[in-house]
DNA sequence: TATTGTTATACTCTATAACTATA
DNA sequence: TATAGTTATAGAGTATAACAATA
């Protein structure tokens, strides 16, 4: 990480050596207030980021297991119940019965569910083109091709495919 | 956010209006990793990040109150006690005597606490190096640029001066 | 009366593991 | 016997507010 402001006489440890402004630092800097205003954005539709996440990869393939979710997103099954269990009492998924295996549930976004998603998507567009405000198309594209190649140190697939935001996963 | 890879026909919300890749999305997910990976780098060193950025602020002004720290790097002042603490229990800082203001608690970091530092910040250092390893100095500073400016939409300041991640504020 | 730091309490979140019903 | 989902329990982390010492 190593800050980008170096402070005076007093931590002359590497103040020199690196680079002022830190590359990593100011990713996650970056990164993290753009998940606190999303979580902004999306309190008024009453709605965490994590239950937004949720809503879309239900909606993104219905009927699947909530195991088969809680996968992609790697929540654990125990926290996939209250979660689920939430966004059911609000009348905006549904769990029901999967005909070839009692056990499992099979995940459907209701009517309202579908409506509130599709309000969400239009409030991240928002957001992303609020973000992007001050950004060319092809700035776009760079910053875009530049962040990838520092995902590519860090293991990040590509598109991050399938997956839901890292932070779900936690650890 | 809007993901980067739009499902089939399932959600046919947003897939065509917004750009493939978010940028939102991508700067948030990148940073996450860092911090995570950032989190693995100060394992060895027993020291946790925000426990870094605690130390760093005292060694950057020595002697300066704990309230004065905490206000810095928006830690509330129940919770600096804890963190305190456990740093002091471990030899690394020490809470001395204020002769101006018996109440408050000048802080310094012992000669441990000044080493382990150090080797923090060359950990640091090495993480940074790896992260920018596929950029040169000229991507390295386009990023740079370009995160500025999606920064500036964010109300973050140029160089974060002086606090620390904003996720030790958190809220 | 206000301020620095500390402690106590309650609350939220999570992980773990036990449990049920099906397979 | 194994699996999908649920529930119960215990633990960590936090915020809030009450508190003691000093200003």
């Amino acid at each position: 990480m190593v800050d980008d402001e170096p402070k005076d006489g007093a931590v002359p440890v590497l103040d020199s050596t690196p680079p002022l402004r830190s590359v990593g630092f100011t990713i996650s800097a970056t990164g993290y207030a753009i998940a606190r205003t999303f979580k902004e954005i999306l309190a008024p539709l009453q709605l965490e980021p994590r239950e937004f996440s949720l809503l879309r990869a239900v909606g993104a393939a219905e009927g699947q297991s909530q195991q088969t979710i809680g996968e992609r997103l790697q929540i654990p099954s125990s926290r996939m119940v209250a979660f689920v269990d939430a966004l059911e009492a609000r009348g905006l998924l549904q769990r029901r019965q999967n005909p070839d295996d009692r056990r499992a549930r099979a995940l459907f976004l209701t009517e309202d569910g579908h409506e509130l998603l599709e309000r969400s998507f239009t409030a991240a567009a928002g957001h992303e083109l609020n973000l992007t405000g001050e950004l060319s198309p092809e700035e776009r594209d760079q910053l875009l091709a530049l962040l990838e190649k520092v995902g590519n140190r860090l293991g990040l697939a590509g598109g991050n495919s399938g997956r839901g935001h890292p932070a779900l996963a936690d650890e």
